[in-house]
DNA sequence: CACTAAATTGGAATGATTCCAAAAATCAAT
DNA sequence: ATTGATTTTTGGAATCATTCCAATTTAGTG
């Protein structure tokens, strides 16, 4: 599961962060890394688990960080559900997700170019977006053999649940 | 600022209710008549405030309650932003959300009925939607005096509704 | 190599939200 | 109405993802 990053990956970041005026470091490539080398939607604490694994060294806070600065560099997507812990995934062009209520996976949608560009019609004179986030929450076709765990909230509401 | 609830809002809320089995309580309706009276995006910690006002007696915890009940009979949504505490508004029909990154300020947007029937086309066969979120972060005109989240210390004033 | 600004680090702090167990309120059936 | 079963409310404690902090290390520049 140690997977490099690509020459053109990794010169990919580079350029994100410099037009950003931030620095190429060990941590944030490697970060990076985990994240295109394993495409689903992990949370900080799996960035970070996962991280550790070629880089013991690093810490919890600077995966934290790394991952602020990537989706700031709009090369990572933040995406949060209630209750849960945000969660990562390389931005790989426009895509909206799908939260399946039943198994709590989550399906990358893509988006088509016409679509995207039809999003930012519905805005009223004078604004000006510079993000857009679309998500839904139903049911995933059951065969669907797409990727990422959501992990199903069991947690029993405030009323004891029934029997 | 002590608004009541209409007879029609009032009944569609125990509808609602009922049709979850739940009960209709004084709580319940008076956070929902809290939300009805001021259409911005308050917060939970807000929505407590205002709903303190006439009714000083009710905890935050009963507010937090109250608030997922009715956004789980779909009268109220629930907007989070990373790092901001959720914010909280009745459910009038689609809508979008435009986050002004200067301000602050939520502002709704309409959805033209034929985009919200786009928006579910993007989904590949299969996949059923039951909710659809679509958010935008950005900039929005400076003169605007659309809809806005009141900021904590002013004092209250008649917020003109929406649309 | 030396310097300066930026980034990393571990641990402590934060704060929105949830949990808990007791008290109160609601609804249905007497 | 009264009772009884169930739900809801409540205040305070607990949770836990995330942020903050101050000290150390590192990257980039000359």
């Amino acid at each position: 599961m140690v997977s490099k990053l690509s020459q053109v990956d990794k010169r990919e970041l580079e350029e994100a962060l410099a037009q950003n005026g931030l620095r190429a470091t060990r941590q944030r490539e490697h970060v990076y890394s985990v994240l295109m080398g394993q495409r689903d939607h992990p949370t900080a604490d799996e960035v970070y688990a996962r991280a550790k694994e070629a880089m013991p060294s690093i810490s919890l806070a600077t995966v934290y960080n790394c991952l602020e600065t990537l989706v700031e560099c709009d090369l990572v997507k933040r995406l949060s559900y209630e209750r849960e812990p945000s969660r990562f995934c390389p931005n790989d062009g426009d895509h909206a997700h799908f939260l399946d209520e039943q198994s709590g996976r989550v399906f990358d949608i893509v988006l088509p170019e016409s679509f995207v560009r039809e999003m930012t019609q519905v805005l009223p004179h004078g604004f000006e977006a510079k993000k857009v986030k679309l998500s839904f929450t139903g049911y995933a076709p059951k065969d669907k053999a797409v990727e990422t765990r959501v992990p199903q909230d069991s947690t029993p509401k405030q009323t004891a649940p029934t029997q």
